[in-house]
DNA sequence: TTATTATATTAGAATATTCTTATATGATAA
DNA sequence: TTATCATATAAGAATATTCTAATATAATAA
């Protein structure tokens, strides 16, 4: 596995309405499954399948407390990462709305 | 078409090893299809493809200049996004081998 | 030990993405 | 106008991703 893979592996991962939903709830504390089932719209099996995705990809890490499974977000540079793209979007829908405008 | 889906599609955009290299080359310079077309491995029609995609979801604007078009980033935020990528994945590449070592 | 709670895994159908081949369009040169 | 170069689009097969349903595992409580 290359750089150029891996870097692409990591961006996959967080292309995913779930995953980056998962993501952005873990930037402000961590939390066990059952927390973050709580909000998320489908089933338990399918969430684990989603952690699992973005902890292989070194996004997430987990630790275990009892029968609990804690997640949370590993290097916090992904957080600067997640905080760029919502300002590049946020920048189209202004270009976007004086374009119409105009 | 919601905030979330925008940054979604934004990232699915960038998510695969082609579209990341010619974000990359064309974070150098500006390139026409012809020039990109180069150093890619797959045919013109796919590369075509791949700039739509790159092109729809804001992240190239393409001009023309009498037959050829060029490509260039639309917003140089791009870069820095894809410089944390990169700074990320190394830092993990450095982890790992500390894992080895120990 | 057995039951329960919390989480993970597997298999496979449903869906989406990717690539190839063929063809189309648009600009310029002859 | 016809030929050529540059780029785009369409259709469909190949491949990858996603979700659901069923089942497994691991920790704790009874």
């Amino acid at each position: 596995m290359n750089i150029e893979n891996m870097e692409v592996n990591f961006l996959k991962a967080l292309a995913h309405p779930v995953r980056l939903k998962i993501v952005k709830k873990l930037s402000l504390e961590t939390l066990c499954v059952c927390e973050l089932n709580e909000d998320i719209e489908f089933s338990q099996s399918n969430l684990s399948q989603h952690l699992k995705i973005l902890t292989d990809a070194h996004i997430l890490e987990k630790t275990r407390d009892g029968s609990r499974i804690n997640y949370s977000i590993r290097n916090k540079s992904v957080l600067d990462l997640v905080k760029i793209v919502h300002e590049i979007i946020m920048d189209d829908i202004i270009t976007l709305q004086q374009e119409i405008r105009s």
